[in-house]
DNA sequence: AAATAACGGTTCAAATAATGAACCACATCC
DNA sequence: GGATGTGGTTCATTATTTGAACCGTTATTT
């Protein structure tokens, strides 16, 4: 791995859950000796990707990433344009909603909105979703690219559940019913008891660069429950490609 | 430099202006070899901090920042606390307000409301502000650990017009009003024509994690204008700061 | 339409930067 | 007091990075 990637795999250790690490810590998870570990902490935190904090010498994100992510959305104005709709779409469902974009072949969740409700899907925002076995990424692969969806289907696939398609002829039943109906249904791929619909985040080149999905305890979710989300999440991914595109018809080619 | 400060200075070279560059540009104004520049790159596209645009093979940020930038926030909730105060603050004044947070001694502007008239003093997200000559910088010393202000005022400063101050007594001496005042004037520190003022937002310690400015042309901007931003701005930053620590009273010992 | 220049991307011997075992100093904990 | 945990540092050994020269394509320019 070259020397960057192993700077880059050390920031990809923060989590929402464990946002502050000591350098032991860092070096045991990553792998790398204490010594490598610390050189590239100086490193990152000389660009201010990394911070420590002063009184317990622990290290976090810094606040360089807010700045080049900001730079980002002002190219990119993705976050900014669906945030709205994924609150109306949780609004509307009382369920847990998830905005996720695609980078390096998994989906990253980069907002959430959880229903004031104690049972319900928690989901965290940084999770990172695989393509095989939730309801985002077999929808983003029904309007991927050839590449990718190769890509996807030609790698072993991880069973998460006893549920979990495994089998590429299987999966892609799965995209083609999804690219028929607008939306894609998981049945307890990732994690037992949980049920989600999700839709396509198209860009102006009609491919899928993210989704929108509602995730759901499986036990109060009828087929029903299960129709009505599915046409609500691509009401709402429709609505953000078109906004995200400025309108462009092209964007709403394949979808059509 | 080290390859990861290397890999790193590749993103910099991003800006809201110039949000997109080619590899052979890129290479140029980094100064590193193209194939250097390349494989950084390949490396950064792997961990998804970095996209390619498939048609027009333009390098642009990715959306592992997004993803990276969303864990900081969930822990250090900056920009959703702030926010919406930046924007309280922008309608009252009618004027350009920037929200900057201190990443490696600078200044990082992490949100903008410019108000919606055509003669205005512009900002960009992303842009970062140099401590001794902006309204930002002076009341974030202000309020700044010691060895932030000796690392600032040791160091060689920059004129960036005929009006920026870079004697250190003179610095200090601004220091030391914005601290009486709550808030920091500069007067055409970093441009002609632009006065701004400034208050710090305060960390649980005490210190200045960031600041809050509002940015006016000086031709139509009166005494009393400079003092009634510069109290509104106090406001903000105060009811930031309390937000952000949970009403914790030390985050008050040193503005008291 | 041929020539030129600029683009993105690749190669491999040479040069340079990364590595990690052993080492502090300090803080708990038993 | 001894054992184990931190964060942080050193420097000979080692592995990675480097960049001139290369290729194939795609605009410009003549």
């Amino acid at each position: 791995m070259s020397t960057v990637g192993k700077a880059i795999s050390l920031l990809e250790l923060f989590t929402v859950a464990e946002p502050e690490l000591g350098l032991s810590d860092l070096a045991r998870r990553s792998g790398f000796d204490k010594a490598t570990t610390r050189r590239l902490l100086v490193a990152l935190t000389g660009h201010g990707l990394v911070e420590q904090d002063a009184a317990t010498r622990l290290y976090r994100l810094g606040a360089g990433l807010s700045r080049l992510a900001r730079i980002r959305e002002a190219r990119f104005p993705f976050l900014q344009t669906a945030v709205p709709l994924v609150r109306d779409l949780a609004s509307a469902t009382a369920e847990t909603v998830h905005l996720s974009e695609y980078g390096v072949d998994r989906l990253v969740t980069v907002h959430v909105e959880h229903p004031a409700r104690a049972n319900r899907v928690n989901v965290d925002i940084g999770q990172l979703l695989p393509l095989h076995s939730t309801a985002s990424g077999i929808v983003y692969l029904a309007f991927a690219r050839d590449e990718a969806v190769k890509a996807c289907l030609t790698t072993p696939l991880e069973a998460f559940t006893a549920h979990t398609l495994t089998e590429p002829a299987a999966i892609a039943r799965s995209m083609g019913e999804a690219r028929e109906r607008g939306y894609s249904i998981c049945d307890q791929g990732l994690e037992e008891g949980v049920i989600s619909v999700a839709a396509a985040i198209l860009a102006a080149d009609g491919f899928a660069l993210g989704t929108i999905a509602v995730a759901a305890p499986k036990a109060r979710t009828t087929a029903a429950d299960i129709a009505e989300r599915g046409l609500a999440a691509v009401a709402a991914a429709r609505e953000i490609s078109m906004r995200l595109n400025g309108d462009n018809l092209q964007a709403l080619r394949r979808q059509a």
